[in-house]
Parts: structure tokens; C-alpha cells; sequence
DNA sequence: TAGATTGTTAATCGATTAACAATC
DNA sequence: TAGATTGTTAATCGATTAACAATC
């Protein structure tokens, strides 16, 4: 049995990647796949394929490397895709709708079964397939359904507010896209994707290299 | 004159962080803050803010911190902020859909200026103010707007393949959304949102605290 | 002044990289 | 066997953290 407290995020992340690239080959009828192989399409070393295939109990053999199925087998078992994850989401606008539309075709077992937003003409409605609550409601709603996972897609203003009504509800793994790092004092897991940090990040590394285009020439 | 080179991808991003923190203080009224206020609003230590900000050639005082304004005019000139930015962007479906509502409002000197989808019903439309091409006139589009960063919001399997499009059309910069580590040669910056990628790690984090939960009781 | 913060330097920590014997 | 890959250990690198004199 590995000991998964000492799995960084950045470690989980990598593994959900080769969980990907391992059904893609399986799909392709390849059966065994190299270290190399894997770090190619990604963005890691061989080395460090290994260090985390080892962390979960895989070996592989010099002759053929790493069986595809048992990497499936122990991706799977890793992330508990058997599991039904039950995910609330907070806000409905285009984000909100978008990934509504994102994960019950990528991720048939991460379930969003209720949303929340402060739209009252949204409210009671059922909207791409999930019904949209009062965020009144929101602690009895989540504790009813069970929910243990929220995703944030409401505007900068609201991210907190609503993460403290998660938190207070007892989820306890946040999917953050609203560009406020938000402060919470409790253990709950937050991820957060920060859309116009990337964007800035991109520009300014655009603009970067034409600046140096500009002083060698 | 600072370095720009040597500045890494991570401190751009707390960059972005600082320029939006000090916009909403100077919305607020407050003219001077400390390193630690930056940092207690953020993801980082104060004596990381120093640094970035030393970086920029931003100094602050004992007494005061660092001045708003100044903060602000250093990061609106690092970003480029008078500089409009010419973006195109791949795939018009939910995702799509919800990034063209989603930069004019929050980066109006990010200007998506041309869509591309494969679906020949959306090709001709004017979609979410903004017109949609065929993916064959992908290069001409792209020169002829003057276009330097592209958006990849199409799935998995196309992704590479944009990204290639993109790449020979003299595109500099990319942020992509699907779950697929671009392999590109070039020097093209490239930002990966991976949405799955993120939920599973949520999705792991909650496992293993309720995991550890049951060994504890 | 006293207290808190700044910029700067040294120490620590972790992660990545390189090297190598063992294996198929 | 020969060659390539595996798992493992040592070395390097970078980033974060801690410590401290200078400053307002």
C-alpha cells in the first residue's frame, strides 16, 4: 500500500496526464509503454515518469517497460474512478455553463448535481441537465445530496463569499475560477485556475520576445 | 532598466496577482501597502513580494510600503498594458463561448479578433461579437490582422494540430484549454489550462482526507 | 526614540538532474 | 550476448526560508 501523504499536487497532477495518455494508448491496442515514452508526450523526464509510477506500485521491465493495463489498473484505483464524485457548482453564467456542459462528457463519475446562483430568474430552473438552487439554500442543499466537492465560477466580488459557504457546508475540495486567491482557514483542497493570470502570463512573455527581436535586429 | 530575461513564469503570475490586488486598493482609496499585505491577500511570503517587486524596480519605504500608483504604473508597463493585444482563438463550443464573454469585460486590451471551427454551420456567423472562420484560412486571417497569440479551446484530439496551425501562422504565444501537453518545436510560449487535470486533483485531496478520517476514527 | 518594515545576505530545503549497477 | 531500460543513489541546481543591518 503506497503512502499517499506524501504525494505533492504537482506529483497528482502528473499522474492524472499519464492516466490520460495510458488509455489513449490503450485505445491504439498498444499494450507496453516505455518511461520515455510517457515523459515524450508530456512535459517530464523519464526520471521522474518513474519516481511517480513508483510511488504507486508500478514496475516496469527493461524489456518492455510498463504494462498499460496495469498502469490503467493503478490509475484508476489511485484516483477512485469507481467512486461517484458529487460536485456542487457556484455560479451559472458562461463559465458556470460551459463547464456544465465539460464534465459529464470527460468525467462521467464527477457528477454536478446542484447549482447555485443569485440570478433569481435562474433559480428553480434546470439548466444544461442540473437544477439551479437559491444560495440560501446552499447548506441544506449539499448537506441533502451529500456534495463534497464545489466548483466556483461566479465573478472576483463573490469567490469568498461563496467559498465560506462551501466551507460551512462541509465541502471539503474546492475548483476555484474566479481570479482571487481565496482565504480560507479551514482544511479544504483548493485548486484554482486563474483564466486572466494565464492570459497575462502568455502577453507578457509575447511581448517579451518581440522586445528582443527588436534590440537584435 | 530590469531584465525581463531572467524572470520566471511563476513570478509573472504573481505579477498579475499584485496589479490586480493594487487596482482594487486604489478603487478603495488606500494609497500605500505593505509587502505582507500583498502577500496575506495572495499565495506568497512578504519577502517574495520585496523581491518581485524589486524586480521591477519598484522600492518601498519603512514607513509607508510601496505607493499604489507607483505599483500600478511599474505593472501596467511590465504588462504592456497600452499595447493592444491581437488574439485569435480555436473552437467556438461551450468553452469557447464562455472565453469570448469572458476577456472583453475583464482585459479590454485583449481582443479576440477572429474564431475557427471546424463546424461549417458556425463558418460565415458572427458569434458572441465575433467572427467565426473556416480553420483552411487559418494562416491568411492570422497575417492579415496582425495576430500574435492564439486560444485553443477545441478537444483533445484537434488541439495538436491548432496548435500547429497557429505555430506556422507566426503566432507567438498560446493558452491552451485541452487536455493534451502541446508538442511544439518552435519558441512559442504556451500556458496549459488542463480543467481535468485540476478536478482530479481536487477529486484525490478529498479522497485522501476522508480516507484519513476512516483510519483515525 | 521605538517599532515595524525595507533590502540584502546566508542557510536551508526540496526538487530536478546526472551517474551507475542490475535487469531483461 | 549486446543494447536499452529499469530502479537507485549521489550531485547539482534553484527556490524558498531565515537572519540581520539599514531605514523611516
Amino acid at each position: 500500500m503506497p503512502d499517499h501523504n506524501s504525494i505533492s499536487s504537482k506529483a497528482v497532477g502528473r499522474l492524472s496526464l499519464y492516466r490520460r495518455l495510458a488509455n489513449e494508448f490503450r485505445n491504439t491496442g498498444v499494450e507496453h509503454v516505455y518511461s520515455h515514452t510517457l515523459a515524450a508526450e508530456g512535459v517530464t523526464t523519464p526520471a521522474q515518469v518513474r519516481r511517480d509510477l513508483m510511488l504507486l506500485g508500478c514496475s516496469g521491465t527493461p524489456a518492455k517497460g510498463y504494462s498499460v493495463d496495469e498502469l490503467i489498473e493503478s490509475l484508476n484505483t489511485f484516483f477512485g474512478v469507481d467512486e461517484v464524485q458529487r460536485i456542487a457548482l457556484a455560479g451559472v453564467g458562461n463559465l458556470g455553463r460551459a463547464l456544465l456542459a465539460y464534465f459529464p462528457a470527460r468525467r462521467p463519475n464527477a457528477k454536478i448535481l446542484a447549482s447555485f446562483d443569485c440570478d433569481p430568474t435562474k433559480r428553480g430552473r434546470v439548466i444544461m441537465g442540473c437544477r439551479c438552487y437559491d444560495i440560501e439554500h446552499i447548506s441544506n442543499v449539499i448537506d441533502e445530496m451529500d456534495i463534497s466537492m464545489g466548483i466556483i465560477a461566479v465573478p472576483a466580488e463573490a469567490a469568498n463569499e461563496i467559498a465560506d459557504h462551501f466551507v460551512a457546508a462541509g465541502i471539503r475540495g474546492i475548483l476555484n475560477f474566479a481570479p482571487v486567491p481565496l482565504k480560507i482557514n479551514d482544511r479544504v483542497h483548493v485548486e484554482s485556475m486563474d483564466i486572466t493570470m494565464m492570459l497575462d502570463k502568455v502577453v507578457y512573455f509575447v511581448r517579451e520576445e518581440s522586445h528582443e527581436q527588436d534590440s537584435s535586429s
